[in-house]
DNA sequence: ACGCTTGTTGAGAACCGATGTCAAAGATCT
DNA sequence: AGATCTTTGACATCGGTTCTCAACAAGCGT
């Protein structure tokens, strides 16, 4: 098993997280970082946040481009989001509702070891705003 | 607007999907197009993937490893799908009781544009049974 | 404090799905 | 058949992510 070292650069990984409320890009971060001094490599960001989500630190989901964006959730347990497209802002979801009903369908297939994938995206209040401007 | 020739190439992606009732991804397709004789670049099953997409003739959803499947379903109408990780096999979903709930979370939360992803995925009784031999 | 051991870092290469390039091929119309 | 104009496909390119491996540094025993 894995020793973890506390490294400079998990930290300093784990303390932007902490700060943005929002889903961020391995890059997003990077750069981030970058510019607040912090400087991280690249391949390290990768591996620190592979390893936080590993670890369930941190929630992990796809924009519709195909990059992954992670974020450092306030709770634990499994839940969903709401996320603007344009800026990244989230809002947490739980939905006792969709959870029976996900279940109950796919075993009702006759389905195994069931995930599901359950995320809304739109445009904040703000951006919209912006865009109207 | 643009004049959709009819090509041998296209006539046979969609031909494959047709037979085919499973997710598959654009390499997958273009490897079985190969093997039965009626040969495609690959960018060509890309691009006709596509078109078929903007179309709404195939849906497509993202695999775990951030490749697109593709698949001609039966129903035209917006749907999900219950999909197994293993070997593609995949069941349409109607949800109402979700899409009423996605719209509605997303709205009490000032969000606009709305879209929302839900997949289900598992493994099928094939599947798991020809795991536990 | 000081090595030693071993996990960690990071610049660059490699990887891989997907898209762009552009000359040759072929579908449609006259 | 001939003109027109979309489509094709081998290849180059792109962008996000992972791999490589020598240099580095945490943690530990002394
Ligand atoms: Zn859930
Ligand atoms: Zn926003
Ligand atoms: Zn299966
Ligand atoms: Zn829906």
């Amino acid at each position: 098993m894995a020793a973890a070292r506390m490294t400079r650069q998990r930290t300093a990984v784990v303390e932007a997280l902490d700060e943005l409320a929002d889903f961020r890009s391995a890059q997003q971060l990077h750069e981030t970082l970058r510019a607040r001094g912090e400087s991280v490599g690249l391949a390290t960001v990768y591996r620190a946040l592979q390893a936080l989500a590993d670890a369930s630190e941190v929630d992990v989901l796809r924009a519709e481009d195909g990059e992954s964006l992670y974020r450092r959730c306030a709770r634990r347990e499994h839940h969903h989001h709401l996320v603007c497209r344009q800026c990244g802002r989230t809002v947490e979801i739980d939905g006792p509702t969709v959870e029976a009903w996900a279940s109950k369908v796919a075993a009702a297939q006759g389905f195994d070891d069931i995930e599901h994938t359950i995320e809304l995206w739109g445009t904040c209040a703000d951006c919209r705003a912006a865009a109207a401007r």
